[in-house]
RNA sequence: CGGGAUGUGGCGCAGCUUGGUAGCGCACCUCGCUUGGGACGAGGGGGUCGCACGUUCAAAUCGUGUCAUCCCGACCA
């Protein structure tokens, strides 16, 4: 017993020595290599600056390396993930990366999911994937422990490398094949129980990416391939090129929306054409190939114009009709025509339609009559237009003074699939809406029981009857979330890192190592903030001092104390790097001063 | 998928037209000097010039093919 536990008393103090060397970080030892040039491949300011101050390392487009700065910025971004995870009562676990094939066709979605999911063989031929989220493995955990409403509800999660094979990798951290992901499930009774926890979740969202010192909008969204009715996006509203999302939003109320799910108010607009054409006629429209020129050679209004779109979706032509003043939002579009991919029709397909159809039209001059059996969708704007000018298939020719009974048209399926556009009226109150940039750093989605269903998993409920668990989904993108916090926190001089996901809070800067008072006082200081908890890098290098300030401000400490010669008057020097606020101080006061900062930001 | 461009040391690039010992800046190593915003001098290490085949006495350079990377576009009639 007494042999015990002198070993454990020598273990605890080699421990103990070790945990402080953990601490200790000399700027000589740190393996970061900062470069006086941007990389060439970077766009964005986040991938420039990350790639500069040599946190990431590019192994192959969309996959990178996390250098040690950037991957104390991750765990950093991941622990505050988990502690808010944790409170909210969900629970962490860990689930395979590689994934077989069978899980996949069970929710259906191996057929679905298309060239983003990379897909790969065992020795034994056997088909697998890379996770790109893990609804199937999840559900299929669940089913086989939640087999009581007595276990529900239950909200799991985990932080993990993810995989998808985007078409085009860009943007750095922003758009990764390879990136770090928190995803999390929950499973309720009923839909009451969803959308308490949808809630909770929201909450937890909010507090932390306040935590990660990031500002955050949450918007409605449309829900894309993950399927499911609700869901919301956090954005970070950002004024640099790098959101991918635009945002609408109100300022008199609370409605925000991604544009591909934004819905809007028109302002009031000339859609009967009556005063234009007393008569339904075919008119010679001459090179009139685009609505411009249409609305300019009749001189009437583009609201009184019928276009016509020709989409392939999931590789069927479709029709799409809207007014012509307004944009298609291609994603309302593939929803309502329940498919899963679409693009425009090349000029090539649209000639190959005509003809099978027994028309010559060019572009231009497309239109709804005579397509039938050919699937057909109506923007609501289409509603309203009376008397109108559309395409016929002619060539040269529009219909004027068209109503949509005279097309002879059998299936006309109506939707919203109007992009919204800048000034147009909010939905729910009226007022004009704006539009912003947005980083798309987190999502949840209502899933309810679409995955539940189709692999059968349910729950006994008390009275022996089962049902399907209904599900809810939450992501956040912790790579992407440590880029945008670097989208939205920079100057020309590098990055300025929140001080709850910087690297380390503070540097002390030498300026001189060669000077034997500066170099005690440095060391000293770095002790005592190291004693004191505060993550504290001393660049001890032999360098001048504008090559340490220079890679101080790149790198992007929150602090940075100076001692150079005023400390022979007893002063250091401390610069805040985001306010730029500066001040001298006794080693003392700063250190105080460093240690309250940082405390009351844990 | 279509178009354009580029592959030369860790990073940024020149050399290629007109074939002949592979170069520059940064970074790295040594010495000296310097030490408050990316100093300076001297010396040094590191590259199968993406890969393959071909032409040639000789290929980073010319030809063919291939792979990779980057950018743009993918038709809003």
């Amino acid at each position: 017993m007494e042999f015990q536990y002198n070993v454990f008393m020598i273990k605890l103090h080699v421990i103990k020595i070790i945990r402080e060397e953990l601490f200790t970080m000399k700027m000589s030892k740190l393996f970061v290599q900062t470069m006086r040039e941007y990389p060439s491949d970077a766009e964005v300011i986040s991938h420039k600056m990350l790639g500069r101050a040599g946190f990431i390392k590019k192994l192959s487009p969309g996959i990178y390396t996390y250098m040690p700065l950037m991957w104390r910025v991750l765990k950093k971004i991941e622990n505050i993930v988990r502690e808010e995870m944790d409170r909210a009562g969900a629970q962490e676990l860990l689930m395979p990366f590689v994934q077989p094939k069978e899980l996949w066709e069970e929710s259906g979605r191996w057929e679905v999911y298309g060239k983003e999911l990379m897909r790969l063989k065992d020795r034994h031929d056997r088909d697998m994937c890379l996770g790109p989220t893990h609804e199937e493995i999840i559900t299929a955990v669940a089913r086989d422990g939640l087999k009581s409403y007595k276990q529900l509800p239950v909200n799991l999660y985990q932080i993990q490398s993810k995989f998808r094979d985007e078409i085009r990798p860009r943007y750095g951290l922003l758009r990764g094949r390879e990136f770090i992901m928190k995803d999390a499930y929950s499973f309720d009774l009923d839909e009451a129980g969803l959308d308490k926890e949808y809630e909770n979740m929201a909450k937890a969202y909010k507090k932390i990416f306040e935590r990660c010192g990031l500002e955050t909008k949450m918007v409605q969204s449309d829900s894309g391939a993950i399927g499911g009715s609700v869901s919301h996006e956090f954005m970070v509203i950002t004024d640099t090129d790098a959101g991918e999302n635009d945002v609408f939003y109100c300022n008199s109320c609370d409605y925000s929306a991604n544009s591909n799910h934004a819905i809007s108010n028109l302002p009031e607009a000339v859609v009967d054409g009556r005063e234009y054409f007393s008569e339904t006629k075919i008119l010679d429209t001459p090179n009139t190939h685009s609505i411009e020129e249409l609305s300019k050679f009749l001189n009437i209004p583009d609201t009184l114009i019928l276009k016509t779109l020709v989409y392939i979706i999931d590789k069927k032509p479709v029709l799409a009709l809207i007014r012509a003043d307004k944009a298609i939002e291609e994603t309302k579009l593939m929803n309502a025509a329940g498919g899963i991919d679409i693009r425009i029709a090349s000029s090539a397909e649209i000639a190959e339609l005509m003809s099978e159809k027994g028309f010559d039209a060019v572009p231009g001059f497309i239109g709804p009559k005579g397509m039938n059996g050919i699937q057909i969708i109506a923007d609501e704007t289409v509603r309203d237009l009376k008397n109108f000018v559309v395409g016929i298939n002619q060539t040269d020719k529009h219909l004027a003074g068209a109503n949509l009974s005279d097309l002879g048209i059998e299936n006309i399926k109506y939707a919203d699939i109007r992009l919204v556009q800048r000034g147009e009226l909010c939905p729910q109150c009226g007022k004009p809406l704006y539009v912003t940039k947005g980083i798309e750093v987190g999502n949840i989605f209502k899933l309810g029981t679409k995955y539940s269903k189709p692999m059968n998993a349910v729950y006994t409920d008390i009275n022996g009857k089962t049902h399907p668990y209904v599900m809810g989904c939450y992501g956040i993108g912790i790579s992407r979330t440590a880029a945008a916090a670097v989208e939205a926190h920079y100057d020309e001089h590098g990055i300025k890192w929140p001080i709850a996901i910087a690297p380390y809070h503070v540097v002390i800067v030498p300026v001189n190592i060669n000077d034997e008072l500066q170099m005690e006082v440095a060391d000293k200081m770095y002790k005592n903030l190291q004693s004191a908890g505060i993550e504290v890098v001393l660049d001890d290098r032999n360098e001048r001092a504008g090559v340490k300030f220079k890679d101080a401000d790149l790198i992007g400490f929150p602090f940075r104390v100076t001692v150079g010669k005023t400390i022979n008057e007893g002063f250091v020097e401390y610069k805040v790097r985001e306010t730029g606020e500066q001040g001298k101080y006794t080693p003392e006061e700063a250190t105080k001063k460093l240690i309250e900062k940082i405390k009351a930001v844990k």
